[in-house]
DNA sequence: GGCGGCATGTCAAAATACTGACATGAACGA
DNA sequence: TCGTTCATGTCAGTATTTTGACATGCCGCC
C-alpha cells in the first residue's frame, strides 16, 4: 500500500527502519528464512541444524547448555532434541553419570547428515559475507558480540 | 557443562558461535529479551510495539504492509492488530475503500502510550550503540543493510 | 467485456515456543 | 550432618506463529 513516509525522512535516525535494532531483526529474519528454505530439502530445521553445529563442535553438551546456546527455553531444546533423536541422528544416556544433565552426542549418521547439509548453508553464510567489504568483518564481527554482550550484560 | 571446545579452537572461523550468522542470532535474541523485559511494565509486546512504530511513521499502512514491516506473517500480523484495537491504540476502518487492505491508523490513545515507551526503548538501543566506537556506526548500519539485502534477493 | 495473474484478508489446523511448576541431584556453608 | 541454594530434566497448560487453503477485489491484457 503506502510505501513512502508522508512527511519525509528529516534524519535517518528519525526513520525506525534505520536503526541498529531494526536492522539486526531484519538481518536475522531474511537468514532464517534463507537457512529455512536450504534445511527443508534436508529434512532439518533451523534449530535442529543449530544443534548438531553445537553438538560437534563442542560433544557431550546438555540439553540445558544446547538451549542456552541456541537461544531457546530448556523445554523447547528438549522436543527439539527429542526429534534428533527420534531421527537417529543424536544419542542421550538414559541416565546420567553425574549430576542428572546427560551429555549428548552425535551419531554416526548424525555426523553424515551435518556434513550434507553444510554446504548448502554455509553457501548462505557466504552471500551474507561476499556482500561487505572482505576488509570490514572482523570489525563487523566484533561489533556484532559488543552489541550482544551489552545487552546480556 | 562441557564449556571449552574438546580440541580447541584452531582458527576463529572453525567455531560457529563466530560466525556472521550466528552473532546476529545472538544480538537479536539479546535485543528482544531487553525489549521484553522494558515493554511488558507498560502492558505491550515487541510485535506490539514495532507495529506502533511503523504507524506513527507511516499512518494508513494495511495489515499486509505490517507484516512485510515486522517480519511475520499476514496471519500473525491481524493478531497483532487485533490486540492492538481492543487496547484501542489504533483503527482500522470496517469496510475498505480501495482493494481488500485497510488502512490503519494510531489512536490518540494510540500516540500516548507510544510516546510512553519511546523512552525506555530508546535506552535499550543506546545501550547497544553505546557499546562499540562511534565512528563505527555508520559502516554497521551500512553493512547490516548491505547483509539482509544480499539474503532477500 | 472477459480472463488470468496477483495481492489482500481471513479461517482452520498444526507446529512451535513459552510460562509456571515440580522433583531430583550436587555443591556449599553453618 | 543438615539445610540452603542452585542447576537440571520434565510435565502440563497456554500463547504465539506458522502452513495451507479459500474468497474477494484490483489490474493488465486479449
Amino acid at each position: 500500500m503506502n510505501e513512502r513516509t508522508p512527511t519525509g525522512p528529516p534524519h535517518p535516525a528519525d526513520d525506525v527502519t534505520h536503526h541498529v535494532g531494526y536492522l539486526i531483526k531484519r538481518a536475522q529474519a531474511a537468514l532464517r528464512a534463507a537457512m529455512d528454505k536450504v534445511l527443508r530439502a534436508h529434512g532439518l530445521t533451523v534449530p535442529q541444524y543449530s544443534t548438531l553445529e553445537l553438538l560437534a563442535l563442542r560433544p557431550g553438551l546438555s540439553n540445558a547448555d544446547l538451549a542456552r546456546a541456541t537461544f531457546v527455553t530448556r523445554q523447547s531444546g528438549n522436543v527439539v532434541l527429542r526429534g534428533l533423536q527420534d531421527a537417529g541422528l543424536i544419542t542421550r544416556p538414559a541416565t546420567a553419570d553425574h549430576g542428572r544433565a546427560r551429555p549428548t552426542h552425535l551419531t554416526e549418521e548424525g555426523h553424515r547428515r551435518l556434513a550434507a547439509v553444510r554446504e548448502a548453508v554455509y553457501a548462505v553464510e557466504q552471500r551474507m559475507v561476499d556482500a561487505i567489504p572482505p576488509q570490514r568483518l572482523p570489525a563487523l564481527l566484533t561489533d556484532l558480540e559488543r552489541l550482544a554482550a551489552a545487552l546480556e550484560e
